[in-house]
DNA sequence: TTGTAAGCGTTATCAA
DNA sequence: TTGATAACGCTTACAA
């Protein structure tokens, strides 16, 4: 209201300003502003005073310059629309920013060349350590990784290096432990909703199913298989169809992650097919989502926000320990989490 | 394999190495990475082929405080577990990345005092610009967006502020078309489910639901209305108990966002409520879990992407153009969708 | 067409 | 306890 039309400064104000103003060095107002170094409480206060006055903001890009160090943490995940790296990002968040860091997040949209594109600018300096979940390990992430002067924590399946802080959990397991409970709940015709088999989880849910059969002696049936596109709820919505064209049909089937599955199930609801007593329902990665669903979905746990905290802490080791120690592999074990989607239900007459 | 113990170079290759590498000034070899000014074929060679060779990449600290652009935009979101933000993020990833932006997420996970702080390390210049959608528009939030040297585009509710580009969407006006849409459906007692009534959006939509009643004559009854918490599905799943124990029971319910209407249907199928037979539910986002829902949710769609989109090319245009334009608000109509969840069932005899 | 040199706003090493 | 001053790695006049 009161203000007429006055320009933002053009200009803006540095420690030069604040030492100008309040008749000391340079040097002086960096040593106040920064708590280093030695000076009176008199230059203090009157440093401090002039800096607030002036309304003093420190260059974030000539102080990283000089310190070589951004003091930012880029993570970087293949799709913020997803609940499991949701999960990670708040974890890592809270453990980066209780060490001083800016947590930045990069999505790449499961692009690889967006991936490749964030490895290399981290060459240009512009955070301090990488956190990455990549789609795919190819040749050309080993190379960039390696050249890296970062540290970089890879946040995976299992190991597809040794070179370099991992954080891992054998989703094919997970798989496998899907197979197991559901075998024990006495289906024993089981379809597999994947999804892109050539990323590093699509290949390792894939190899656990296949595993799975061969431990309990089942038949490899590969119309029991279906590729499901993209990890996303709508990529199960639109491939439950050829789950039903199966025949006969599967008395249950296991989705390579919770998402998918929820677009399973809802396809089944509207063909008129319930769950788990016309088919049975498994995911995988147990997000918010699927114990509200209906029926509450059973799934595999890969224990999303702990893998992003290990993965932090592990990541603030090297910043800030010992850099040259050797790579770290921390691995997490999967864990079944039974809900209705996938108990047979007995007709219920009051337990005793 | 191969390599054995070769520490990464503890100093990394700047300009002044290509130079020398291949005899030329540090100038030179400005010149010729950034495609500017003049050098000659010859040169443009040898420089690149030094670049390449010893793996130089350009410090972006350095580039940074020199130019004085970052070359990146800040987004500052209240939660990343949120659908709508999601959404919002992608589309301003896109436009910003098409003008040679990288886009860095910020999640404040809802707390005021966050947003503050990303207001005031904007004034660090850790980003040219910055979007950001904030849950309350306080006196603080005000005075740094005006200290600010970089523009600040906000997205946001009716307009708080008219000091600074926005996007603006009048969600209490959609709660009117909810309201209407229910009315017309023969719903008339209709309950209100709120997330946090003392953010901007919480207000608009109470304030949108009360209008609603008062256009259409409607009794105003405090007990339809509850206040939901935090605008998240388990939120809504929890007060929907509240919602039942109303009585007599309201018709129908509008719920202040899709997560919360999802959570809400949960808790009522699992009471055994058939919706919309038994209670119409309405929500507002339009989030893609809303069309797959059981049965799927009408709702509001307050074009999250679209204002996304219009947010960043506001934003671009006062980084590449005419900075001091006068603030520009551009606004966008909610738009009703209509799903089952709301449509009172007629027995089905087959269309003309 | 190329090179020299002056910054950008800090931090940090010296002397004073 | 303080102040000059030299970097940090880059861009960009201005000269040559």
């Amino acid at each position: 209201m009161t203000d007429n039309k006055m320009r933002k400064p053009v200009r803006d104000v540095t420690i030069a300003d604040v030492a100008e103003k309040c008749g000391v060095s340079i040097a002086t107002v960096s040593r106040v502003l920064n708590r280093k170094g030695r000076y009176s409480v008199e230059t203090q206060r009157r440093v401090e005073a002039a800096a607030r006055e002036i309304g003093y903001a420190p260059n974030h890009m000539a102080k990283s310059l000089k310190r070589k160090r951004t003091e930012q943490i880029a993570l970087a995940i293949s799709d913020i629309g997803n609940p499991v790296y949701v999960a990670m990002a708040k974890s890592i968040q809270q453990v980066v920013k209780d060490h001083g860091y800016r947590l930045i997040l990069l999505s790449t949209e499961a692009l690889v060349h967006e991936e490749i594109g964030i490895l290399k600018s981290m060459a240009k300096h512009f955070a301090d350590g990488l956190i990455i979940s990549p789609l795919l390990y190819s040749e050309e992430h080993r190379k960039w990784i390696k050249r890296l002067k970062q540290p970089v924590v890879v946040i995976s399946g299992i190991a597809e290096e040794t070179d370099v802080d991992s954080v891992l959990v054998d989703s094919g397991h997970g798989i496998r432990l899907a197979m197991e409970h559901l075998l024990s709940q006495g289906y024993s015709r089981v379809a597999f909703i994947n999804g892109p088999s050539q990323t590093v989880p699509g290949r390792a849910r894939l190899n656990g199913y296949y595993s799975a059969l061969v431990e309990h002696n089942l038949p490899i049936d590969e119309g029991l298989i279906i590729d499901g596109g993209d990890f996303t709820l709508s990529g199960g919505y639109m491939t439950a169809s050829r789950l039903l064209e199966i025949s006969p049909r599967p008395e249950a089937v296991i989705c390579a992650n919770d998402l998918m599955a929820l677009g399973v199930m809802r396809y089944l609801g509207e063909k008129g097919l319930r769950v788990p007593r016309d088919m049975a329902v498994v995911g995988m990665d147990d997000i918010e989502h699927a114990s509200l669903a209906v029926p509450p979905l059973t799934t595999v746990s890969l224990l999303a926000a702990e893998r992003g905290r290990m993965a932090a802490e592990l990541l603030m080791e090297r910043l800030e320990g010992s850099s040259d120690a050797p790579p770290k592999q921390v691995k997490v074990l999967p864990k079944l989490v039974v809900r209705e989607s996938s108990v047979v239900v007995e007709t219920v007459t009051g337990g005793a």
